[in-house]
DNA sequence: ACCTGAACACCGTTCAAGT
DNA sequence: ACCTGAACACCGTTCAAGT
């Protein structure tokens, strides 16, 4: 567990920076929900005393995850040539990057800084809008449109991933009386493939607003 | 704290639904963080294991008090004359109860139980869509493309009313060097009104599976 | 059957103290 | 300046025991 060999004293020699990457590293092996303070303590071979005095708290070390894993996001070519095609590749990348990185997307989410996690990305997503001839508020409401959606659909892809194999997700839809085609309750009783949907959701609105 | 005025021995005469709509009650007036086992058990002047007895556990009890509050939603009439307009009104149907009981819907976003919670105006959605000429696989992409997205703006919205005041939202655009234009960064910089921006957002995923 | 008292194994956080 | 030991005030949950 111990990094660092050249540890004469019982210092630690560990700054915050170490602390950040470990609880990043932490979150990735082992999910949201491995993140304590006494673990990463463990994990580190110090006190839960010497992480508050880095860092102060949980939410900021967490604020410290986000915006160090932020900085770690690769910025993938914007792809295509029409400015419809440009934009729905700019949103996807907040998509994929977010889908890349589930943990820290979920931790993202919980803590309410996804906006701090993805702003590099989304700052790409409102340069290919600009480039498409959108400014000021006609453009901010094509940015919140795309943002909120892709997190919507982030959400929901997430918790699929955390739900137990193919259970009772859609036998809510089979188990009643609702006036209903069968076929159509057929349909909602099996697992969605997000990856497509978002795919068909963002061209449609993506299409009311550049164009 | 006690309801029951003919206590005559030590038994507290609860039965299971009076912890559900203590619990559910908790939630509506303190919100979903004041929703732990010792406080639930002291506003029923029991201990916890009384609710251990009766309920379960947390997880149990927070999934019967989505599905009691879930009985308790109002069915809203549907409003429009083209089908369009009526699946529409639907969907909003889902925003707005959920924007209604705010503490009730966090709950169940964090607990992933989002499903369960909405899924009577779920079906209404589903038969307007019925209704429209929708069937099956057809019907089922579009049912989920609008339930993803009413969940994004929920989750953004109710986001909004947890962070204070008119403090840094929009910070992240102002404070530093994207080329974008002065009067974009302006429009990203103010605080969204999400129910403007799902009603267009709305129309704009209805318009290209009912038409 | 229904409920209590006491305990277990966790949390985040703080305070006084050491070097 | 950097770190430890011990404690506080919480959690969800369980177990043996009472009536």
């Amino acid at each position: 567990m111990s990094k660092n060999a050249t540890n004469t004293g019982r210092r630690a020699g560990l700054d915050r920076n170490d602390m950040v990457a470990a609880a990043l590293a932490l979150v990735e092996a082992d999910g949201v929900g491995a993140l304590t303070m006494r673990r990463l303590a463990a994990e580190l071979d110090v006190t839960t005393n010497t992480i508050y005095w880095h860092v102060g708290s949980r939410d900021e070390l967490i604020l410290e995850i986000i915006r160090s894993h932020s900085r770690q996001i690769a910025e993938l070519p914007i792809e295509g040539t029409t400015a419809q095609e440009r934009v729905f590749s700019a949103a996807r990348h907040i998509w994929e990057s977010s889908m890349a990185s589930r943990s820290v997307t979920s931790l993202a989410h919980q803590t309410g800084t996804a906006a701090e996690h993805l702003h590099p990305l989304e700052v790409v997503l409102a340069q290919e809008l600009e480039a498409a001839g959108l400014r000021g508020e006609e453009l901010a409401r094509a940015q919140r449109s795309i943002q909120v959606t892709v997190g919507g659909f982030l959400l929901n892809a997430l918790r699929s991933d955390a739900s137990r194999e193919g259970d009772a997700r859609g036998a809510a839809w089979t188990d009643e009386d609702n006036g209903l085609t069968p076929e159509t309750v057929d349909a909602l009783a099996q697992s969605p493939d997000y990856d497509a949907l978002l795919a068909d959701t963002l061209r449609a609105i993506i299409a009311t607003h550049v164009g």
